[in-house]
DNA sequence: ACCGACGATG
DNA sequence: TTCACACAATCAA
DNA sequence: GATTGTGTGTCTCATCGTCGGTTG
């Protein structure tokens, strides 16, 4: 099954290394990142948190939707927040704590907050408003799912190895045995369960808050811990992040129908057009949701076209602008024998790109079918790079640290993939990228400012980029950067990844590559950050004369990718250095 | 007894 | 809760 | 050669306790 992938998470965490080869030919790997940091950005590390650290959040989060959002809120909501300000301390110690599990209902006996005074106090207090409920009617499976294994086979009394939690009799807690006691009276001796109502709320609260529903209340954690340290950007506080309550419910809905994706999957193409039909309608005034709908749509037509319903996925593809929709579209029409309309869509597709991708697939896909066809079209020529090949010991190293450790023989090497020409944009482009911008800030917690990817990016920032732009060419460039990795080391930036930046290998790298060739790379990467972001060559290569050269590696059977090939037309149209090495292995 | 997954925690 | 890359399988001419 | 799907390394904040399964 493609989609609907199982995350496994690793809990065993290997210690990143970054290799760096010198032209001794010795390998020193260096532990990151630095802990005993100097610079000014990570002088605060490992503060304690206050003990009421997580009412602070809480009662934090209720006072900013309460103040920016008190017309979007429903009677439900604001009397919640009403309530909630009226409980006592020990009731909103309790209810944000039992509010923070996982799940709705709860067993007392597995409550430990030795912080709170008199949790069952809270409890009560807690159930006589209704925020949580004491007595509770569940399901057969729900109660399976609050006792251990152990717990459910002792007291049904099936202690069959085989034994499975799924298939229980729906009476079979409340069967009274010989002495007259339901198997769930015994589970329920020295314990009870509650639920814990409203939690619905908060997650609308998160969204208004947040604009999305991956963050939570641990972004303030992870901030006060000093463990994920944002740039201080001017947030904006005149523009709000919704302005109708329609709005709001149109991305909640959006959110409740993205958590039906895998089982829509399993259900197979009726279940994935059942899901589309339950989308929200976007808004005119709302890129963002029209972001999120669309992304979510071509989703869903990607796997009814995996599924072979060409005609519903096209359907679905026609009604989003986001890529690769024309794309996908293109390819079912070619599929289904439709030339003309594929050569016609990729000919659009020519005059108006939404993106470096989709320019890239109209050109090469739209020549193949016109050459299939005998019809005419033009697409430019495509660039082939410069090639070797080099044969090499095979070891215990990648592909990449063996060519990287070949070149150091005659220079420094560096394998760093996107790292290096995305860190130095980064970092020469900080200020910019945070720049008080209207309405692409609006809470503490942003890594990057919302409109990154989206091509406003570049235009709202114009006059800053051209000034920097100049800059580079009086010569600053190298000053700019040392200055914003001094001043910025460990704060989060999109293409900034501290770890494998050392300032050694940055000064090296502004040194050989020209200012002409940086204000190339900066241009290139501001006309589509997304598409640009990625493909850039494994090494760079200092040769002890003087000069660099960019290698993409590739081991046998390993070829270019689109994107890796984009950038190397763009090192020939701008004479730059570069070059795919093929490995061969001997012995 | 050992492990891996997972939730809770600050 | 990825994301980007390498790698393998498949199909078509 | 083109396309697609799958696997892998790297990245998440780190650590502790529990659960459930396998191994000895
Ligand atoms: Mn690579
Ligand atoms: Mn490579």
């Amino acid at each position: 099954m493609p989609e609907g992938y199982v995350p496994l998470r690793k809990t065993e965490h290997h210690a990143v290394l970054a290799q760096s080869l010198s032209n001794n030919g010795d390998v020193t790997t260096q532990r990151s990142p630095a802990q005993n940091n100097t610079s000014s950005a990570t002088a605060r590390v490992a503060s304690q948190l206050s003990d009421t650290y997580y009412v602070d959040n809480f009662n934090y989060l209720i006072k900013f939707v309460t103040r920016h959002y008190q017309h979007l809120l429903t009677a439900d909501e604001l009397k919640f927040c009403h309530t909630y300000d009226s409980l006592s301390n020990t009731a909103q110690q309790t209810y944000v704590r039992l509010a923070s599990r996982s799940t709705d209902l709860l067993r007392t006996a597995k409550l430990h907050y030795p912080e709170i005074e008199n949790i069952s106090d809270g409890i009560n207090e807690l159930n006589s408003i209704g925020f949580v409920s004491k007595e509770v009617e569940f399901s057969s499976e729900e109660c399976a799912s609050l006792f251990t294994r152990a717990e459910l086979k002792s007291v049904l009394g099936l202690s069959s190895s085989q034994f499975d939690p799924a298939c229980i009799n729906p009476d079979a807690f409340t069967t009274p045995d010989l002495f007259g006691d339901s198997p769930l009276t015994r589970l329920l001796a020295n314990d009870s369960i509650i639920a814990v109502h409203h939690k619905e709320l908060i997650v609308a609260f998160r969204l208004l808050f947040f604009g999305n529903l991956h963050q939570d209340f641990s972004s303030f954690v992870l901030r006060d811990l000093g463990l994920r340290q944002y740039e201080n950007y001017k947030i904006d506080s005149d523009t709000v992040l919704f302005q109708e309550r329609e709005q709001l419910a149109a991305h909640l809905h959006y959110y409740q129908c993205a958590e039906l994706f895998d089982s829509a999957c399993e259900q197979g193409i009726d279940g994935l057009q059942e899901l589309h039909t339950l989308l929200p309608q976007p808004l005119q005034y709302d890129k963002t949701l029209d972001r999120r709908l669309d992304t979510f749509k071509n989703r869903i037509a990607r796997q009814l076209e995996r599924l072979e319903a060409l005609d519903i996925a096209a359907q679905i593809y026609s009604q989003t602008t986001r890529p690769p929709a024309r794309e996908r579209l293109a390819r079912i029409q070619a599929k289904s024998g439709n030339t003309d309309s594929a050569l016609t869509l990729c000919k659009a597709i020519q005059a108006l790109p939404l993106d470096t991708d989709e320019l890239d697939f109209a050109n090469t896909f739209g020549a193949r079918l016109a050459k299939k066809a005998q019809q005419c079209f033009t697409s430019p020529a495509r660039h082939a790079p410069p090639e070797s090949t080099l044969q090499l010991h095979a070891g215990n190293l990648s592909v990449e640290f063996s060519v990287a450790l070949h070149y150091a023989k005659t220079g420094k090497c560096y394998y760093l993939e996107n790292s290096l020409l995305n860190g130095i944009f980064g970092l020469a482009f900080w200020d910019i990228i945070f720049a008080p911008v209207s309405g692409v800030f609006f809470h503490p917690f942003q890594h990057q400012p919302t409109d990154f990817y989206e091509s406003e990016f570049t235009i709202s920032r114009e006059q800053m980029i051209r000034q920097r732009l100049q800059q580079i060419d009086n010569g600053q460039l190298q000053q700019i950067v040392n200055s914003h990795h001094y001043q910025k080391k460990g704060l989060r930036n999109p293409l900034v990844n501290w770890q494998w930046l050392k300032p050694h290998t940055l000064s090296l790298a502004l040194k050989r590559i020209p200012k002409q060739d940086w204000q190339a790379i900066f241009k290139l990467m501001l006309s589509d950050i997304r598409n640009y972001r990625s493909g850039q060559p494994d090494l760079i290569y200092f040769p002890d004369d003087g000069g660099y050269e960019l290698i993409e590696v590739k081991a046998p059977g390993d070829r270019l990718q689109k994107n890796q090939l984009r950038w190397m037309h763009f090192f020939n149209e701008q004479r730059m250095s570069h070059s795919v090495v093929h490995v061969e292995w001997i012995e």
